[in-house]
DNA sequence: GGTGTGAGGTGACATTCGTCAGGGGACGGC
DNA sequence: GCCGTCCCCTGACGAATGTCACCTCACACC
């Protein structure tokens, strides 16, 4: 309303860092929230290893992050932010990145299926000191119970999703194959699969790769 | 060829259909869009199954389709829509989508990792009767090449990666486990993979499956 | 009519997998 | 100090997998 500069007025203003490697979604979202008065985009980045760069040098109040980025995982990134609020917004609904988010002490977590107010309103919220999960994906996350697998079960699991023999992954863990079997097999059994390939799909679907 | 009423110029406004089962990115694809003076959203839907219908309805000049989607998937939904320019929009730059568009008919194919111009460039090429493919994906398709795979063989390796043994898949397909067995030979044979897991991964990433 | 290709099948074989029963060592908690 | 857990390894065994040779049948194409 008034042509005047009004620097109190910037103050007002929520200043949001958006994170997502897809150009035309990271624009679109721009779009999206740019039609909020009370909202400014004040950056994008396409890389998780270019987020904290950015907030020291943009100081956004709110920071938007997907969770798969070249560079860097967004649930690392959060975890390693200060200063700033942050939002997981990531297509996937698995109750594991959830866990995994709250365990990085991010504010709150939407699926890029919500509704479009939801979005802004979790920003408000989230800026206003409040914290925003989304309600079905943290009722699954109950109901699904901790990761059960240890360490280098995962490590195995996840060798194991890049293809190749029981040989090729021990190779590239500096394992013996026998070892690798072994922790194939114990991860078969937690995930009640059938066999690798079977516990490798559950166990990404749960978000504990 | 319809030899109804030809609205000559009608309208200068490009009328738009979005195609895209994840509400935040279709909203923020419209605001995007929104931004142009010379489109216009006139329709979103989120699953496959609903395009065709909305079509009749709206009567839109382009019709923007991701190819994952509930109901009905977009490659399927775009060889059968008539008297409407189609742009495939999705996240997978998988050469062997491209051709499978193409074969569909499609008027363009833009990935979401593109520039937010050239997603309102390309409706408005479209629209005016070209086709606009993303370079990089036809290049990859020419030097990928046909889909070597059979029928079979790509029913037999689709099946593999939901899980299970031999012997499920054959049950699932109502096939002898040897067939099922011989198949999948033949397709880690041609993909040159070791065995079935790497097959399913290889094939999937150029959009053979 | 011959030829090629895809679908579907059988039987045999070597290799790989998944499982089980052990054997270590390191570390943290009560 | 003992217990539990995770790490790493070995060896053995049966089941599943991947490969190969070879078979019929249908269909399209020249």
């Amino acid at each position: 309303m008034t042509g005047v500069t009004d620097m109190t007025d910037v103050t007002r203003v929520i200043r949001v860092l958006l994170a997502d490697d897809q150009h035309l979604v990271r624009e679109a979202l721009a779009a999206l929230l740019g039609l909020e008065p009370d909202l400014e985009v004040v950056g994008q980045v396409s890389r998780g290893d270019e987020v904290a760069p950015a907030v020291t040098a943009l100081r956004p109040d709110v920071v938007l992050l997907d969770i798969e980025m070249p560079g860097r995982d967004g649930l690392t990134v959060a975890g390693d932010l200060t200063g700033v609020r942050v939002i997981i917004l990531t297509t996937f609904g698995r109750p594991g990145y959830l866990r995994r988010a709250m365990d990085a002490g991010v504010a709150g977590y939407v699926v890029k299926d919500a509704r479009a107010g939801e979005l802004a309103d979790a920003v408000r919220r989230v800026h206003a000191g409040g914290r925003v999960f989304d309600r079905r994906l943290a009722a699954a996350s109950v109901s699904t119970g901790a990761n059960p697998l240890t360490g280098r079960e995962r490590d195995v699991l996840r060798a194991a999703t890049e293809g190749g023999t029981v040989a090729d992954i021990a190779r590239r863990l500096h394992l013996s194959d026998g070892t690798v079997r072994n922790y194939l097999s114990s991860a078969i059994g937690k995930l009640g699969a059938r066999n690798r390939a079977e516990a490798a799909r559950a166990a990404e679907a749960k978000g504990w790769l």
